[in-house]
DNA sequence: TAGTGGTCTAGACCACATG
DNA sequence: ATGTGGTCTAGACCACTAT
């Protein structure tokens, strides 16, 4: 493994386990190379890499930064329900059931966990101004997220990435989506407060670590009829 | 302006100016830097960069070859139906009606356009192993894609981008989606062989230059129940 | 064996930010 | 004035590919 991917690796390892903190300043130039005894174009090169992943920030003159995730951004990174104008609203969140139950096939495939091996599952209901728009269904590794079946439901807050930067130091950096449409289950329209039959958007989301790694899976249901979802292709 | 970023800029003209081929080897490292006197670590940053964005690539032992647009990647780039298995279809391409109109509020201000320009309006169906899947309605301002008002439709053939650029010059580098769920009209209905009052999934698309001005504004329609959308966040 | 890209080194000089 | 990152140089050595 060439060095200055060794390097590269060490150093994302210390800015996970917070060895700099977000919005610190990390060592120069100079001294890494003197620390890790090699050229200063390899340390260069290893923190090029940290910058194309989002890791840290380089500012002339200043220094390297570790770089805070801006929840404001990746909270509408992720949520991308729009309302009919358009604009985009945090809905407030309730956790309507918490437990751990062996991982079926599909999820332990999804999570790259063996089958049967502990997950978290979280039913959650997000609604805005009262009126309930989405039911999710979250699925995450039970060792990983372990601190979460200890907290309050009622303390998690509205927003989980954050939560779960916060209690589990695991960092959501990218998801996959599919959308589907199939026809609401009767739970699931006493949930949403839906006429039964009703057809309803199936958002399924793969969210994965910065280091590719899956981390969350997650079925989010709503209305279609007051669904709106952008993307952008590049 | 930095030398490499000059030498990268120079390298992508010729690429785009075909001096290179798509497919064809470059000059190699020590020979673009004899070339433009530079050091070989500034034509390896240029090359980077190059490499960055997609314009070539690079193979140990063989050399640095111009890449060749796959348009049965950027196919499935924009054409992101997908069959119940997952599976990717081209599906077959018919022109249904072609005309020339004067844009509406609405689309001139999608296009950019002024309202009442003209504007090519393309009613397409689009259909796998036969069977109706999407119908769509592409508008596009009439002066930059005239070639398409004399050329016969059957001759379009089932993708309309490599037409764009065979036949206008004009290329697609990026597009916004929007997804909504509405109800059917009864044209549609009839156009799709779908029972009236299905629920059906609108697509709407602004697909614009690698300038980033906007080409095309599509919106096409397809039955929910065989819908099927992912989309990667990052 | 010759040519290519991939890694690594060691340093010079500049532009920017701060005290 | 000092320290930082940004650019640029000049070359060594290695691993891969082709002949």
């Amino acid at each position: 493994m060439p060095l200055y991917q060794q390097l590269h690796d060490d150093l994302a390892t210390k800015i996970k386990e917070q060895v700099w903190r977000p919005g610190q300043l990390m060592p120069s130039e100079t001294e890494l190379k003197n620390l890790y005894q090699v050229a200063i174009g390899t340390v260069r090169k290893a923190i090029e890499a940290l910058i194309a992943e989002g890791l840290v920030e380089r500012s002339h003159g200043k220094g390297t930064f570790v770089r805070k995730p801006r929840f404001d951004n990746s909270l509408f990174r992720f949520f991308r329900f729009e309302s009919a104008d358009g604009q985009r609203r945090v809905p407030s969140s309730r956790i309507v059931q918490r437990q751990v139950l062996p991982a079926t096939a599909y999820i332990a495939n999804a999570l790259q966990l063996k089958t049967g091996a502990p997950v978290i599952e979280l039913l959650r209901l997000r609604s805005v101004d009262q009126q309930p728009m989405l039911a999710e269904n979250i699925y995450l590794c039970a060792q990983r997220f372990a601190p979460l079946m200890t907290l309050a439901t009622d303390e998690f807050g509205d927003l989980l990435y954050p939560l779960y930067e916060r209690s589990c130091g695991q960092i959501i950096a990218s998801a996959n989506e599919v959308l589907t449409v199939e026809a609401i289950t009767d739970a699931q329209a006493k949930l949403l407060q839906l006429p039964r039959h009703t057809s309803v958007v199936v958002i399924e989301r793969l969210a994965l670590g910065s280091d590719g790694k899956p981390l969350e899976w997650r079925q989010s249901r709503g209305a279609a009829s007051k669904f709106r979802y952008s993307a952008e292709i590049r």
